[in-house]
DNA sequence: GCATAAGCGAGACGGTACGTCCTGTCTTATC
DNA sequence: GATAAGACAGGACGTACCGTCTCGCTTATGC
């Protein structure tokens, strides 16, 4: 690789320009109306810089909500209990519940899921929470907090699915109640002989 | 009522047509390679012809699945019981995880989310689903198989969610374990004190 | 309304609606807007009925000024003289200056020139003059009026191509004066030696 | 002078191939089978590369007859007599009854007169001819060789207008013969007293 | 310290597809 | 048995974007 850093070097000005004003078309009229050429003009940017850094619209979207302002969820405990479900799972609907969130969401699905930024995406979204999630259950399991036979990615999935779905299908609203009640049927099941809420 | 069937019938021949060529198409390529011209070439049919069943590439898509081949469940016996459940389950988690339905899950989210066919979709392959289990789990309140507090919707969407999930996120292989280990969860809850698997 | 045999009970009506309609439309939109769409909505027509008189628009167009309202040039009197020349040129002038007049010329030149309809329009809008001319200029070579060496029909083709140069290319008002003058330098050419007017 | 000359300059190759392209569809299919989807696909250009530079199929027929190949007339010299008419009348007459003038001459009539490439058109195909006309027969009455009252337009349209009505009405032949008869009679008019041809 | 290489905005390029409109033909039920 | 209604295959319209490709400039670096 000859000439590693001759020649101009890429404008930071341009860059942000091109994520603001996708965000903004974004934030303004949905994902699905998020053209290149409408976000060069915005920007005040040529296409082929944009082209530069994203091979496509699509590329583009995911891109907008990977930029710092949809932080990191933030970190456990060090050591979590089984109390600290609660916090990571309202944190999550928090976030997905978001407008952001919600476009995201559904922009998700139209992705090519072999691009590297949907695997980015995937990971920020969902995949951060249920690796946070596991320590939590790990943790959990060996402190002898619930039985050592749970499967812990499936009870994950079964929370974050819950939400998925009813954020992309059912629109639903997620109301708080909403974390303490699958919270508790998680924990206790639905057959008979566990207390009450 | 002026209009009511007056004039040339439309053509069953070429509304079929249409929709096995967008049927063939999105099998072949793809949901996102299917165009109202593609169709029209492939169906030996006029664009008009088309847009004047559906207004769009994306309703056509929808309509796709809508039609006989992707059936209704089969019902469920008229007095289900808590074991019911394992077979629909296990039915929808067939239905969806064909090449077809992984499509139409993947399509969805890029719907517009208030058009009569998205609620069809909506409809017939989650709410279709939810509708059963709500029968069953309500019968089984009922004869005291599961606790009478618990929040069945909720509990659905929790199954279907991670099924979904699944599907559109994590791309696992959703196999038939899985819904013995999903019910059996959902029944015990992770808690200690109860039976193992 | 109801006829009370089985036949042809609205022909006749259908037929002037039809004219009535594409006379309008080319009124308020001009000649190349006549669609025979158009025409069948604003006639309360089925496309085909004006199908069956006329095969396309452009006749249909053509025939819009073959009826009644666009009358026949006057009779000349019966044994005309050089000076009705005037008064046929004059009402010439006048019938091709008016609106209708204009459109149909400026349609002439769009029109397949082989159809019966072209030749038609020809025959009334320009050869009934031509013809009335050739009357009177044969007439008034055997009274010794002009010379006997003229050829009559080049004559009537620079007068009458004349008005038409200037309605279509030119733009000129067709004054009154222009007949005065057109005929006086017919008649007495351009050389010197000739009073003047 | 913002954009006068940013941005990929047009290409000179594409602009030409779609100006060949649409001379060899006229040429074999008349004016009226013009198409831009067909001139697009014969010139292997985009159809926005020609909606770039006209706005209609219109105004590229137009244009078609604007380019070099269709000439200028030759100068005249620059003290002409009245003899010189002839030649000025008879490459007028070789002109217009080309194939090319001819499609020309019907197009004109269908155009928007208020059009630029209408106007360009008129001047070059008619006000051309005119304007040398008028500089002849000007010299002439200068020189005495035509009286001084001659409408000298008049005469032009006269002559011109029997060119352009035999052309598009009559579809007469426009013969060598036509000239010298024409210029005779504009010379000489059709009264008595004149010498013969 | 000046050449050079890459980035920049601008915008034209060949394309594809859009959704609309109209053509001329056909197939019904109605009158 | 002609009519109105309107669906049909076809095809052109003019627009919007795609992703690529020049342009003439600008901006650093490194020879």
């Amino acid at each position: 690789m000859a000439g590693a850093k001759v020649g101009r070097p890429r404008s930071k000005k341009a860059y942000l320009a091109i994520l603001k004003a996708a965000r903004e078309i974004i934030e303004e009229a949905g994902t699905h109306r998020l053209t290149i050429e409408g976000v060069a003009r915005r920007a005040g940017v040529g296409k082929p810089t944009i082209y530069r850094y994203w091979s496509n619209a699509q590329e583009l979207a995911i891109a907008t909500f990977m930029n710092p302002e949809v932080s990191n969820l933030p970190e456990t405990s060090t050591n979590p209990g089984i109390s600290d479900l609660r916090n990571l799972i309202q944190q999550t609907v928090q976030r997905l519940n978001s407008k952001q969130g919600r476009q995201m969401a559904f922009m998700l699905a139209g992705a090519e899921t072999d691009s590297e930024l949907f695997k980015a995406f995937r990971n920020r979204m969902i995949l951060d929470t249920r690796e946070k999630g596991t320590l939590i259950l790990e943790s959990a399991k060996i402190r002898g907090e619930i039985r050592s036979d749970v499967d812990v990615g499936l009870c994950l999935d079964m929370i974050l699915g819950m939400i998925v779905l009813r954020l992309l299908i059912a629109h639903t609203e997620l109301g708080e109640d909403l974390v303490d009640d699958v919270i508790s049927m998680v924990l206790k099941g639905i057959l008979p002989g566990a207390s009450d809420t």
